[in-house]
DNA sequence: ATTATATATATCAATCTGATATAGGTACCT
DNA sequence: AGGTACCTATATCAGATTGATATATATAAT
């Protein structure tokens, strides 16, 4: 997907800071999609640039100035004419799978030549890890009110439901099997 | 992970070719981690002019020359003391979780802005992916014989173990749910 | 005071990818 | 026997992306 329609369609679900969008890739996107600074705020200026968003200056009292991006409607034009064109070039592409970098796996794909405690420390943490994250995707408490309307989105409920299983299968699989790396 | 570290580690498995080597990363490992020819071929020259690996050129009588290289005890060497490096670095960093372009994930968090019968199509492909993937986890027929001596290996039972279950998982909850996503 | 941390924007060297070039071979169609 | 398409195989590089760094303000802790 362009970082165009994807910068788009973030904003398409409230207006938001180059910062904020990038917490959103560091949170609860983090298991899906990434971006980073130098990509979220060249894109900015150049949405900006071509009226495709427009941006609020924010003076912050305790906080430095803030940049606030919203979506026009050519903004939004363009993001559902590409949203259907990337999606397109994904049925095209074949490609159906992620694009995946863990290190996690390549550590215990080498593990006979790792001495037993450090895999057991690669071992314990990525379970805690795995543990928290299933806790964040399964929580269902208050949460500050313009991320409320996101909570009932029906493809936010879709994920964080997938989410949590594989979390949970995850988490099942290691807890039981991971003697099976030691003899 | 470092490049070499990963490259002398898929040396460590047998002597591959650059082009088998990424033929690894596209089939078997795809869905764990990946490096392109513009990485692949670079550090393999480099990990040679420091005798870390020995090569061999192979001709081939239907099939163009083939360069094959072999770790040394240098090379694995390096390796070991690399991967415990790069452990220790995977504990320090703190980010205990895997770094992922989801392109699938990114259409159904905007598919609203989707026509029904893409999102359909997006559906159906990615559930047959994930069932082709499946298989391939699971399947224990005949394999040529130098991958024979990897199948055997702790991590990869564990891997393709891990691998099966989450495919299996991800294939029910996606059938069973993919209706919310349509009010 | 000083250090550390968080918010906030911006830039850029170093790295990596995706595309392309080159080259030989097989396979199928017409 | 010519054309097209695709597979093996290595190599290179423009363009895109990241990770680090710079700059600035403010709070909290030591």
């Amino acid at each position: 997907m362009k970082k165009e329609t994807l910068c788009l369609g973030l904003l398409s679900l409230g207006p938001r800071s180059g910062y904020e969008i990038k917490q959103m890739f560091e949170g609860p996107l983090s298991d899906f999609y990434s971006l980073s600074f130098g990509t979220i705020y060249p894109t900015l200026n150049n949405l900006q640039s071509n009226k495709y968003v427009s941006c609020k200056q924010h003076t912050q009292s305790k906080k430095p100035d803030k940049k606030v991006y919203t979506i026009t409607n050519k903004g939004l034009d363009l993001m559902k004419s590409n949203l259907l064109s990337d999606a397109a070039e994904y049925i095209r592409s074949g490609n159906f799978g992620d694009q995946i970098k863990s290190e996690f796996f390549l550590l215990v794909l080498f593990s006979k030549y790792l001495p037993n405690e450090m895999l057991d420390t690669v071992m314990n943490e990525r379970v805690l890890y795995l543990k928290q994250k299933l806790e964040q995707f399964k929580y269902d408490g208050p949460i500050p009110s313009e991320l409320a309307a996101l909570r009932n989105e029906k493809s936010i409920k879709f994920i964080r439901g997938l989410a949590s299983t594989l979390f949970e299968t995850g988490i099942r699989y290691v807890e039981k099997n991971r003697y099976l790396l030691k003899e």
